[in-house]
DNA sequence: ACAATACTTGAACGGTTATTCAAGTATGCT
DNA sequence: AGCATACTTGAATAACCGTTCAAGTATTGT
């Protein structure tokens, strides 16, 4: 038998994560990688085969991650729409207070590399409909709850959800007003055919 | 007197615009440009001062197009309304078509180089207040021509509308779906409180 | 104890990158 | 005509990139 590997997998692909996030995948370089995981180069190679290949699994992780997030939201027992605006809230709240506004890891990766890299692309295309299917269960679970007009295709409003949610995370980057941000999201609750007006109110006001 | 440049610096410019378009910034090398442009690196070098010199001035130009287009549409006859749904249109046939997959220039840029270069980042930053103010001026329009709830802040609409673009711009990139993409553009339709029954009936059919 | 296994190490490699620069050349004013 | 100006050229440069590999080392079954 032969000697066990000295790192933990999961540890070493969440460190790489936070460094693509940071960074991008391209800005990123392999020297990077090698002082956030502490793996030399060999070792990073014998484990990933390569620098895509980290990538690729850190995308995994992140996309498996985030349908669990939304998986546990649809069985919240606040109920599934306030679970959204919650989505909603977190996101604005993260940029206004400036403590996240990396984006979606995805999304990123989606516009940096997808021209140019069938592999990611494809890997992208997977996750998205994942995250759409999560996102359309989460609806359904919002529709059955009396929050959400039943007569529209759950589908159709989980694909107009990811994409508002997509814009989120770009306008997030550039933009930290809160008035600002607390507008697009009381406009995406009306997109969805939002049914309780708290929630809208709770959104529009602050100023 | 010296001599006169031989390049024409706007072809210049919108020779390498493709170029960063097609390829990203990062994955366009100064040869590429070389190439495209036919300036050699010293010309280039004396004319831009950089590699990222020349992407500036292609942002410039960029946002610069897309803002006098904008303000073409709220004066347009058949109706400001009318415009916007245009440009939804558009975006969605340019992505059903693949006739144009390369998505917004703007947003790419912010999402690979806002984070670690804080020249494109307020130059962006820019960009994007002004085309708010010129969505504010295309949803006042409308909002006159009785399109569109009067009542609500046309800035508050117009920074939805900004998001949901870019929305969809990133979606386009991996979603190629007429109906999906549809109903993406029908919820923003619904978000911005469109009040011409008929627009959305012209997005929501198709199969 | 020994062999078999496979992880770790870090220097080295070839390729690409953005940028510079010295030399050559065309232009227009005096 | 001659000079000042500044554009053009393309080879050179130095830094950095992702990746490889041979040597060293720890572990486990026998």
């Amino acid at each position: 038998m032969p000697r066990a590997p000295e790192f933990d997998r999961s540890i070493v692909i969440d460190q790489a994560q936070r460094v693509f996030w940071a960074r991008g995948y391209g800005q990123t370089s392999v020297a990077d990688l090698v002082e956030a995981t502490g793996l030399k180069p060999g070792s990073l190679y014998a484990a990933f085969g390569s620098k895509k290949g980290v990538f690729l699994e850190v995308l995994d992780a992140y996309n498996r991650g985030f349908v669990e997030k939304l998986n546990a939201l649809a069985r919240q027992p606040s109920g599934a729409l306030a679970g959204l605006v919650g989505i909603l809230d977190d996101i604005v709240d993260d940029a206004v207070t400036g403590r996240d506004r990396r984006g979606c890891l995805a999304v990123n990766a989606l516009l940096e590399m997808s021209q140019h890299d069938t592999e990611i692309e494809s890997r992208l295309r997977y996750h998205n409909e994942r995250t759409r299917r999560a996102f359309s269960a989460l609806v359904s679970a919002a529709q059955a709850e009396g929050d959400v007009d039943p007569e529209r295709d759950a589908g159709d409003i989980a694909a107009f959800l990811v994409n508002s949610i997509w814009g989120l995370r770009v306008m997030c980057r550039s933009e930290s007003n809160r008035h600002t941000l607390n507008a697009i999201a009381a406009g995406i609750l009306a997109g969805i055919g939002n049914r309780q007006a708290k929630i809208r109110v709770k959104l529009s006001p602050v100023r």
